[in-house]
DNA sequence: GCCAACGTTGGC
DNA sequence: GCCAACGTTGGC
């Protein structure tokens, strides 16, 4: 099993939205970044737990942890023209753009705040701060477990 | 609102 | 295939 971060901004879509989402699930949709789409399609697995990062926000922070629950499939705001995200470039039959399932599974007892990973040893290797801009982004055993105990103000 | 990082596009 | 221009993300 592996771990994963993935970033919403609150404005947009934030871990309480995803609590009050029906089934408590949402499609991770509109990724237009091909290395974060080669984590959803490739790397994330049915079963694989993820956190939740408010990107954009005051703060920024993990607030929450999800699961993956149905794995990469085609994006479909990618082929429907209405839609904002529409890539014309792209077709159902070779699709370009995926996108998985996710499930919430428990809001953090108290958010890891950006400046707090940031200041953690033991989280200086961190995608989220070593590549900024991903969407998605995988997060190693070690610092699962830090931010975890983090969070519970264990650290 | 600025700007750094970095991916993408397109001219050549 | 190089590289300049441009767009996007997201911290500050």
């Amino acid at each position: 099993m592996r771990y994963w971060l993935i970033k919403s901004e609150p404005d947009v879509f934030s871990f309480d939205d995803l609590l009050a989402a029906p089934k408590q699930t949402t499609c991770w949709d509109s990724v237009r970044n091909s290395s974060a789409r080669n984590f959803l399609r490739d790397g994330m697995k049915k079963g694989d737990l993820a956190f939740y990062y408010h990107s954009n926000a005051e703060p920024s922070a993990i607030v929450g942890i999800c699961e993956v629950v149905r794995e990469g499939y085609p994006d479909h705001t990618a082929l429907d023209p209405s839609h904002d995200y529409y890539d014309a470039d792209s077709n159902a039959a070779t699709p370009t753009w995926f996108m998985v399932d996710v499930k919430a599974v428990k809001k953090l007892a108290n958010p890891v705040g950006l400046p707090e990973i940031k200041n953690s040893a033991a989280l200086s290797e961190m995608a989220l701060v070593k590549v900024g801009r991903l969407s998605v982004v995988p997060v190693r055993p070690n610092e699962w477990e830090t931010v975890i105990a983090m969070s519970e103000g264990r650290s």
